[in-house]
DNA sequence: ATTTTGACTTAAG
DNA sequence: GCTTAAGCCAAAA
């Protein structure tokens, strides 16, 4: 498969179920590069698949809601994130609870 | 091809 | 708890 790093950060990203997150470290992991966290931030940034790629799932390594440039930004992507069912520990995410598993 | 930047992460002060 | 520094990766200019 000629999957571009990119393609498969994206695809990781739509296959984060509801009520669940994951940090930007563990898609990188699951992407092929550990180290990749920046790089799936980058990616995310330019988000070419938008309303298809739920990046608002995707949150630091702490929980805490970083960049989505959208409206609002973090307030938004936060109370999104409370509608879905995540857990919520102040500002940021509780991973305690709403931590994406890879498999059951 | 090289340089810059960034929605990251971890360690150290 | 916050700031600084360093490490690693990809996209854009």
């Amino acid at each position: 498969m000629n999957k571009s790093f990119k393609n498969t950060v994206y695809e990781l990203t739509r296959k984060i179920p509801h009520s669940k997150v994951a940090t930007y470290g563990q898609i990188a992991i699951l992407a092929g590069k550990a180290k990749a966290a920046r790089a799936v931030g980058a990616l995310m940034r330019i988000n070419p698949d938008a309303p298809d790629t739920p990046c608002h799932r995707v949150v630091a390594a702490d929980g805490k809601l970083t960049g989505y440039s959208g409206r609002g930004g973090i307030t938004t992507k936060k109370a999104m994130l409370i509608k879905e069912g995540v857990a919520f520990k102040g500002d940021k995410v509780d991973l305690t609870k709403s931590a994406w598993n890879n498999f059951p």
